[in-house]
DNA sequence: TGCAAATATTTCGGATACTAAATAATTATA
DNA sequence: TATAATTATTTAGTATCCGAAATATTTGCA
């Protein structure tokens, strides 16, 4: 295989397998029952515990009207609280709630393991070539970008 | 670094990539002025000329009534034309407009073009290691998937 | 041949997501 | 204190997305 079609043949392996990340995920809201957005919000919110409406806008690249609507859906259904801030009373903090909380944190954490898992059944020699081509990939990108 | 932590950055890492590259395509397509999925049916267009809804609708994984809606707009930008095969009147074959065609063709190289530099810009072997390391996790997924 | 079943697309209703602009409330500052 | 800046929400408009029903056409078969 010439030079040229290698280089478009990386593109072609990051959308396979972009694409196979982004099926599992599907199964984890699905599994939830929430959408995309919705798992993205608490996706951050597991690890953060109390976010301002402009901080998740910023940490998702979206307008905080869009994160407002989001998080309308989200609480109606009961799996997120809002908060308003004593300290500066501008300032809404969205909240997970509890109960949610340790049902999604579960699911996250099986498809984290079904991917370590996947990891396992690679040899020592295939494990370090995927971290190594990844981690130069990164490099690569990152010293492009700027 | 110890092994368990070792394995999480590799998501962390594709996480990266990933954002890395949905940032160029939504570049490539806010040029066009197009969303996302018109840009995917564009994208697919570019390669094929001329396609069924349905088989877009496959190609995609999404119902034909939603493509069908794509196209929709896409047409009324005169972007796409639509035309009934006249071997079977059922079916509808949506065509790029080749001044359009022209058009994306050169936002799409300039993207690949990007693209193609960054890898050059990698010494042999770094290259090597990227092409082997996500070659190995293609393989370890689909080992994993049936 | 004539009619039922299958196929391809469109239309419709309902939900989410997204943005920009307008609004409201609060805080910072000149 | 008057004004500017910040934070969140609401509103209006567009784009996705799905499933069910409608439409048009073709195919199978009695």
């Amino acid at each position: 295989m010439d030079e040229f079609n290698e280089r478009i043949d990386v593109l072609k392996t990051l959308k396979f397998i972009m694409n196979m990340i982004h099926k599992s995920m599907e199964d984890e809201f699905r599994e939830l029952n929430i959408t995309g957005p919705q798992g993205m919000i608490i996706g951050i919110l597991m690890r953060h515990r109390k976010m301002k409406i402009s901080e998740l806008s910023k940490k998702m690249g979206l307008t905080s009207s869009t994160v407002s609507g989001i998080v309308d859906r989200l609480e109606k259904q009961g799996m997120v609280k809002r908060e308003r801030s004593s300290d500066d009373r501008r300032v809404v903090y969205v909240n997970i709630d509890e109960e949610f909380r340790k049902k999604s944190k579960e699911v996250f954490k099986k498809v984290e393991d079904k991917f370590r898992d996947m990891m396992n059944k690679a040899t020592e020699e295939e494990h370090d070539e995927i971290v190594k081509g990844l981690n130069t990939l990164k490099r690569l990108i990152e010293s492009n970008k700027q």
